[in-house]
Parts: C-alpha cells; structure tokens; sequence
DNA sequence: ATTAATCTTGAACGATCGTTCATGTTGCTT
DNA sequence: AAGCAACATGAACGATCGTTCAAGATTAAT
C-alpha cells in the first residue's frame, strides 16, 4: 500500500547505544544523534517518539547486549565460575579501553539521572535487577557443582559482584590500578564470600 | 577606597557545591545556579570566571568537606579502623537520604564528564587520588596498631575502600541492599585483603 | 498511469543555554 | 560633601536545546 524501504533499526539503535552509553543523556543532543545515525528529526520522532524514547530503546539494547555476552561467556567455558570471571574482566579490563566508555551505561544512568526523570531511573533499576538475575543463575549452577562454598544466596552473591564492578569500573580509569586489575578479579572469587 | 561588603563566599560555594552534587555538571545551568546562590549573572562570573570555574571552587570544597569528616571521625575513635569504618558507613548510609545525591561528587563527575571536559577530569582525579591519600594515612596508622593483618600496601588498600565505597553507593540506591549496607561494611574489614 | 499511504526532509518554533556589558548602586577615602 | 573605585544588576546576545509540521519524495496497489 506505501512505502516500506525504512532505515536499519537494530543499526541506527546500536549507534544511538554508543553515542548516549559515550557521552550520558543529557549531554548527548538531538543533534548529536541526528549527525550519529544519519537521520533527521522528523524520521527520528516519528520512529522512537522522542529523546527519552531513543533511550529506552538504547537501554534494551545495551542490556540485551550484556546478557547476551554473559551467555557466550557461559557455552565457552564449562566452568561456571570461569565464566563469570571471564564476564568480569571483560567488564573491566576490556571495556575499559574499547567500550564507548568505560563505566557500565546503566550504573552511568543511574548516577546522572535525578527524579526529574524517575520513569528513565525506575526503568535502569529494572535492567540492572535483569542483570543480576542473569548472573545469579550462573552462580547458582556454579554452587550446585560445588565451586562455591557460601552462606550467602545467589542472589546476594550476584549483587555482591555487581557491587565489585561497578567500583571496578569506576577506578580502573584511575591511575594506579591499571596493572591489578587482573590480579583482583581472580582474588575475588577466591575469597568471601564467594569461599569462606 | 571602595565598597567591600560582597556576598559570604562560602555559603554561596556550599550552595553550589549541593546543585552541582545533585544534579551534575551538565544538568546544573546557570540560571539554577543563579536561583540557588541568589546572585546575578555578572557577580557570578566577576567572582568565579564561569561555569567552569564555579564547578572547580565547589570540587575543592567537596573534597575539604569530605576529608575534615575523616579527620573527625578519626578524632572522635581511638581506634583508626573504627574511625574508617564510621566513615564508609557516613559515606554509603547516611550520605544515602541526607546528602544533595547518594554517589560521590568526585565518583560521579568521573562518570558524566568525557574529554570535552578534560581539565575537569583531572582535577577530579586528583582530588580522588587525594582522598585517597588521607584514607591510607589512617589504614597506616591501624596497620602499626596491629588492627589490620595484610600484605598489601596502606595505598593499595586504600584504594580497594575507595573501590568498595563506589560500587557500595552506586547500589545503595537500587532495592534489596538496603537492610544489608551495614553488616556489608562490618563485613569488609574482618576480610581478605584487610585480615588474610 | 494514477492514486493513496507511508516515509523523509529540513526549515522553523519557543525555550533555554552560557555569557557579556552598559548602567546603577554602594561605601570608603579624601 | 564630593569623588571614585569596587560591586551588583538584569536586559540582551548568539548559540543551541528538544520538538513540530507542512511539503516533498517514494513505493505498493489499483
């Protein structure tokens, strides 16, 4: 009946994912996006509604994105645990110089954002829970094979490593730790509580 | 040989620091500014230069403040791991509710800023790696107490507080940590890497 | 070939951004 | 009392913000 040859939404979305994950919400303008995905705004508000909506859709992707990587650490290693190590260094140590930036974009949402856009904050906080039931379920095989040995719930231990990478993340920008990190993400699991 | 009586520059740099804290760099404008201290566009910038230089003068108040309370605490307990434990518990929970923003203006501003704001960036560093400073003169200090047991360096171990203070934060506001903050602080330093 | 539905375009809107500066006000010095 | 240097004021600047919409371009169905 009309016209169907539309742009590449999964592209221009992982565009958008960059440029917002690179430079926050607030500082990344219409504009901005406009020049990164090469689309005008009335395309632009006619596909995603507006500026929020472009980055709700980011924030899928982006979560998507990161579950989808934890998977694939989880089918090449048999190791539970091992998986979840490989998970954290790529986190940290990886995403530190090729990522758009260095800080996880939800725990950057989280910190940037004030109730003025509670939806966009009620909406990360969901995506990060996401986050930690996926690694909770690794954790949970990883007990089950007796790689853990903890009091704790898997749950809690999951929000636990959350907790390390997100202070991870935002030290390895820092000079002096560059060369530990490594080093630290191994200590991690062999310590409490993920061992007594 | 002029007129002297100027506005109180501390209180209308605490002002700012709080919006700054708040909101973030980007978020805070001018005219928010401008509200919040009550002073006009051309005293704010004969005093500070500009958006710039306000945000630098409110950077350093922050990191006074925040050492001057390490210092207090380190008054008012005999014991140096005591006092840095009250710090960590003041910085994640009650800083929570009662401070302008749960996150760490230094932590934070790391996070939002990109190169654009280069010379922002690292003076925040600076100031972090100061903080930082002040917390492994207290760790040395407990370390000759014999209070801590560990191999590491009072800098490296400083270092990982700093570490665990920035993930503890950034998820003190996200549900399900709540009620577990405190035994989480306890918890830290009768652990790898403060006791083997 | 014509129609109709959809998509694309980019000029333009009012609001707000950081910043400037001519003007007015104040208070110390002479 | 007069003068002047320092400070305070707020209207206004050009730039950019998020967003809209009338007009044009494109494609599938008739």
């Amino acid at each position: 009946m009309a016209k169907t040859a539309k742009f590449d939404r999964q592209e221009v979305v992982d565009l958008a994912t960059n440029l917002y994950w690179k430079k926050g919400f607030h500082a990344t303008s219409m504009r901005n996006l406009q020049d990164e995905i090469d689309m005008r705004p009335g395309s632009i508000y006619a596909a995603f509604g507006n500026k929020d909506g472009l980055f709700k859709e980011t924030l899928r992707n982006y979560t998507n994105s990161g579950i989808a990587k934890l998977h694939q650490f989880q089918q090449e290693n048999v190791s539970p645990i091992e998986a979840l190590k490989a998970f954290v260094k790529y986190q940290v140590i990886v995403s530190k110089d090729d990522a758009p930036n260095g800080m996880c974009m939800l725990t950057k949402t989280m910190n940037e954002l004030t109730s003025e856009n509670q939806d966009l904050i009620d909406l990360t906080k969901a995506h990060i829970e996401e986050v930690g039931c996926a690694l909770a379920k690794l954790i949970e095989e990883s007990k089950a094979l007796g790689e853990i040995n903890s009091e704790k719930s898997a749950l809690a231990l999951a929000k636990y490593l959350q907790i390390q990478i997100a202070g991870l993340r935002t030290f390895a920008k820092i000079d002096g730790v560059e060369n530990n990190l490594e080093e630290m993400i191994n200590e991690l699991f062999v310590h409490y509580p993920f061992n007594l």
